[in-house]
DNA sequence: CTCCGCTACTCGGTGATACCGTATAGTGGT
DNA sequence: ACCACTATACGGTATCACCGAGTAGCGGAG
């Protein structure tokens, strides 16, 4: 499968939120988790701007703890507001998605 | 439903080859069918520059014909190149859907 | 013991895209 | 004469995923 980039636009994001939310973890992880689902292109780079973008939109904890097996880890969980823009994130994906498939059944 | 550009890029542009690709039409009908469709806050401006960047990369052929109610107005059709294209569209949109609610549905 | 590989995070800069506001212009109604 | 609707163009903006280089900790091969 070619480049997805464009089409990831906006909604990598909340595919972060929705591994966070499931699961208190690190970048690095969620990386490695995005790869295994068939997002095979995202990088460490990329996941690492949205976690601080997360960050500074206050809608996840921090915690940092030592690893063993290299540096210390960020772990990351949501918080209230962060559990309510997963929320919006999924109403919107699902208005949206069902919007287009219905353009691709020809519905118009 | 809030803002869901975000979400729309990428797209967007998709859901015009897809119109276009099923009747030769024109930017303001375009516009006027997303809104139908849904998109309620895609606006003129922004079909236009998509109808632009098609024509630039060639995926579309455009015919000027006078209107009677108002300035004459621009056809678009697909040429191959297009039909390609939206059928990538389609195979991209079909594998980042079903990757997105598998994660939604907690397939991890 | 040094180099390499894997783990793990940061940050500045880039390109693509949708959006916004404004301008231009044709037609018809008040 | 003005306004509403139709119709297109264009410069500037914000956001987002991506890229590349840098920093750093740990363990194993040579």
């Amino acid at each position: 499968m070619d480049d997805l980039t464009e089409m990831l636009k906006g909604t990598l994001e909340g595919c972060v939120l929705e591994i966070i939310g499931s699961e208190e973890t690190y970048g690095y992880a969620i990386t490695r988790q995005l790869n295994e689902l068939g997002f095979a292109d995202v990088v460490e780079g990329t996941v690492y701007t949205i976690l601080l973008r997360l960050e500074r939109n206050k809608l996840v904890q921090v915690t940092k703890r030592p690893s063993g097996v290299g540096p210390p880890r960020k772990f990351y969980s949501l918080n209230d507001a962060g559990r309510e823009e997963l929320a919006k994130f999924w109403a919107k994906w699902q208005y949206v998605s069902s919007r287009i498939n219905k353009l691709k059944e020809g519905g118009r």
